[in-house]
DNA sequence: CATATTCGGGG
DNA sequence: GTGTACGAATATG
């Protein structure tokens, strides 16, 4: 063993460690797992493990010579052969009953495709389960290894190729709870040419990247001027900054590279800048390539090396919790971590390159800048990510990029394992079908009557479905058992009882999620700590899943059955609410599915908490409702006919005055500046000022000067992307009749690109209105237009709250006689 | 009204 | 990678 380990080798040949990435490898004909880990002296290793053997199960119909038949089994296909190695007869649960299976494993990974597509068509096979685990995934669940938490190895020095030691390991296993503290972290952002029309990972080169880690800030550019800054630092171009890159990365060595929507951005980025220079990004510990997988938003991974997205998994984890709609590094620094973002003109980036590189400082600023809040924002969010790892057993790479079906799926198949279950099969085509065609009546909404409110107050039941699903058993192993007279779910047409008597899989799964989160919002009480709320949270947020999870389509443990139950009891006992509280005099004004709104309407506070005491004894299990909170005031907006179920939109005022605004939606580029412009203002008018005459005037205003064409033509421009190559589209938007001038005009026109224009009057479809800003002269643009089709919707459902505009809005298509009604 | 298209994040 | 992959809003026909 090297001189540097020895402080991690307690006896023996034993050494402690951390696993932070798993892969799995074919060396000679075997297969071997590669635990890219980490030693609690912080040492860099790789443990492999050669002794763990791909299987499946087979279930037969009666057990005759089945074993013997399979052990047997060899195929010939095209030149390679799949065999067989051995076989063993076992008990396990399948569908709530005890089964004889049959183990069979096979040489490699590989093979188990190959060997059950034969074997499912024999007449004697029932079923054949868990041939479709990714292998590494398989290993951990199957040696209930969790990463991040101490493992104990006998190990042995080998020779592979490598950048950190290797072990091989002669046995393994998980040494309690301790867990890998301070990961060294890397985040990283580039900044690339672009005029602010098109990203083009082909054309547009990388001008400057940036690092920061917690001893480390630099930025590396190709373009010189002069700077004092000395984390500026200059290559001679881009092909160097590539280069520049992987140098830097390698001698870091961070245990997780993160930044702000890298999946989808950066690393990709630099991947094929790198491809176009012909420089092997070989940054894995084992020499492998970083690899960049594209199926919807891009992957980039680097064996050894954690890339963790910050995007993903704030979006993910923390939507819920975060008061922000949108998601962009600004908004989300800002909340997170109170870090207002400094910003600066990007779309001069390409022309301050080009013509005036004396001015690139602030742009090598703005730069840093993104790293040093992905870097924060790594930080921030690693407690939440570290504890799904150790819920869901998988590594960070995974849990972070998995949805919520596949982190409750493997969370159950983990929980599988350990209860002795057989894992379910994934739908095939035909079942497929049938469960996309299921449809189910959800949940409750009470449809708010538009408009202004005093004194709101907000019931919430907590984790209504998982309770529900914990206090009445749900699970389809539990559906109509015929041991016990269970009582009937509340749902008309149908007669579904679940099993009072026996806990059922799932339920005795989610059951054990909310005991484990209560238990930590005891501990909370006691003392507050970044880590219990991290873990607590994440238990909510997956426990909240599993109702998702029983009716998603693609689901192992779909359930039409359990999911219907689960709607049905949550508008059973939202509707008991609802009427208890009119019962009481309160005037509900609002519920959607677990929380109901009501107004105070002369009665106090005290009163509308002893109203959820009043509730609380009679419902049953662990089903609660809570006081969620008091809004001095607040607007709801009727959702636009036709959406069934009403969409939330509405905005309150807290007590400390911030707003809450939800279901607005006018931040996407394809709004006009105006239009999204108005929109904030009014609401900001109306909820902070109290003031809907003063609202009312100002888009008065706004109307008229548009009408006069004296707002900026730079204000009503329109911007929506090409998606694809012009001529495969089926109808002709604007944007795409846009496109075709571009490119008549001579001009480059490729996919990806933003494409701006400009409404202008006349007559026919937009698309034949729609020109390029740079066509449009003394703001001659269509006024009517983007008053009847963008400052108007955006605010007429406000308006139409606040009591103006009953009369004009009672036809939805004639627009212009509510625009009638501004001049 | 149904169908087609785009948004998100990144520069 | 023993692969699998969204969901909502809007515009056009």
């Amino acid at each position: 063993m090297s001189d540097k380990l020895k402080g991690d080798k307690p006896a023996g040949d034993k050494i402690q460690f951390f696993v932070l990435d798993v892969k799995y490898k074919v060396v000679n004909g075997k297969s071997e797992i590669y635990l890219f880990s980490k030693t609690k002296k912080g040492k860099s290793i790789i443990v492999i493990d050669t002794q763990f053997e791909p299987f499946f199960y087979v279930i037969p119909k009666k057990n005759h010579e089945l074993s013997e038949k399979i052990e047997k089994l060899k195929v010939e296909k095209n030149e390679e052969s799949y065999e067989v190695t051995k076989t063993e007869t076992l008990k396990m649960n399948y569908n709530g009953k005890e089964v004889d299976v049959i183990k069979v494993y096979t040489n490699l990974p590989r093979d188990i495709s190959v060997i059950r597509d034969i074997i499912k068509d024999w007449e004697m096979v029932a079923s054949v389960n868990e041939y479709d685990f990714p292998f590494s995934r398989r290993y951990l669940a199957d040696k209930e290894i969790t990463p991040l938490t101490l493992l104990e190895a006998e190990v042995e020095l080998i020779v592979r190729k490598s950048k950190v030691p290797v072990f091989e390991a002669k046995s393994l296993k998980q040494v309690g709870d301790d867990t890998l503290t301070e990961p060294k972290i890397l985040a990283i952002d580039i900044e690339t040419y672009n005029d602010g029309k098109a990203v083009d990972f082909e054309k547009n080169p990388i001008l400057m990247v940036s690092f920061y880690g917690q001893n480390y800030q630099k930025v590396i550019t190709w373009k010189k001027f002069k700077t004092k800054e000395k984390y500026i630092e200059f290559v001679e171009d881009e092909a160097e900054l590539v280069s520049k890159f992987k140098e830097i990365v390698e001698a870091i060595q961070p245990d997780i590279i993160t930044g702000y929507y890298s999946d989808g951005f950066d690393l990709p980025y630099i991947n094929k800048r790198a491809q176009k220079y012909k420089v092997k990004l070989d940054l894995g510990l084992d020499h492998s390539e970083m690899s960049v997988t594209s199926r919807g938003v891009s992957k980039a991974k680097i064996a050894g090396i954690v890339h963790l997205d910050t995007f993903s998994v704030i979006k993910k984890l923390f939507s819920q919790s975060l008061k922000t709609d949108f998601y962009d590094l600004g908004s989300v620094s800002e909340e997170l971590l109170g870090d207002k973002k400094t910003d600066v003109e990007l779309d001069n980036l390409a022309d301050v390159w080009d013509n005036h590189p004396s001015e690139l400082g602030i742009y090598c600023e703005y730069n840093l800048q993104d790293s040093k809040l992905a870097f924060n924002l790594a930080e921030k969010i690693l407690p939440n990510v570290i504890e799904m790892v150790k819920i869901v057993g998988l590594p960070i790479f995974d849990v972070t990029r998995m949805g919520f079906s596949q982190l409750v799926e493997w969370y159950l198949i983990k929980r599988s394992h350990l209860s002795n279950v057989i894992v379910p099969n994934k739908p095939g085509n035909e079942e497929l079908k049938d469960r996309m065609i299921n449809k189910y009546e959800g949940a409750f909404v009470f449809e708010p009557t538009p408009g202004l409110y005093k004194d709101i107050i907000i019931f919430d039941f907590r984790s209504l479905y998982p309770t529900i699903i914990s206090s009445h058993n749900i699970s389809p192993s539990m559906l109509n058992c015929n041991c016990c007279e269970s009582e009937k779910v509340p749902l008309e047409g149908t007669d579904y009882r679940f099993c009072k008597n026996k806990k059922g899989f799932l339920a005795g799964v989610i059951d054990d999620l909310i005991q484990r989160r209560m238990r930590i919002k005891e501990m909370m009480k006691r003392s507050k700590n970044d880590l219990l709320d991290a873990r607590q949270n994440n238990l909510k947020v997956l426990s909240n899943a599993f109702y998702g999870y029983f009716g998603f389509f693609n689901a192992r443990w779909y359930s039409l059955e359990c999911a219907r139950s689960i709607t049905a009891y949550g508008r059973y006992y939202i509707h008991q609410v609802i009427d208890s509280a009119i019962e009481q005099g309160f005037k509900v004004i609002y519920s959607d599915t677990d929380s109901i709104f009501m107004v105070l309407d002369g009665k106090t506070k005290k009163q509308a908490k002893d109203f959820a005491d009043s509730i609380n004894p009679k419902l049953p299990g662990i089903m609660e409702l809570e006081y969620e909170g008091c809004y001095p005031s607040g607007i709801f907006v009727s959702a636009k006919a036709g959406a069934y179920g009403a969409k939330k939109k509405y905005a309150l005022l807290d007590n400390s005055g911030e707003l809450y605004i939800k279901g607005f939606e006018t931040v996407r580029r394809n709004w006009s500046t105006i239009a999204k412009e108005v929109q904030r203002k009014v609401l900001d008018i109306v909820l902070k000022e109290d003031n809907p005459d003063k609202a009312l005037r100002y888009v008065r205003g706004m109307v008229d000067d548009l009408r006069k064409n004296k707002i900026d033509v730079s204000k009503v421009i329109i911007k929506t992307q090409l998606k694809k190559e012009i001529e495969s589209y089926d109808s002709i938007g604007p944007h795409v009749a846009i496109a075709k001038r571009l490119r008549n005009q001579g001009q480059d026109v490729v996919v990806g690109m933003i494409i701006e224009f400009v409404v202008t009057e006349g007559k026919g479809k937009i698309g034949d209105k729609a020109r390029l800003p740079s066509e449009v002269i003394d703001n001659k643009y269509d006024s009517e237009y983007y008053v009847n089709n963008q400052v108007i919707p955006a605010v007429e459902m406000i308006f139409k709250v606040l009591g103006y505009t009953k009369d004009d809005l009672a036809s939805e298509k004639e627009q212009s006689k509510l625009g009638a009604f501004f001049k």
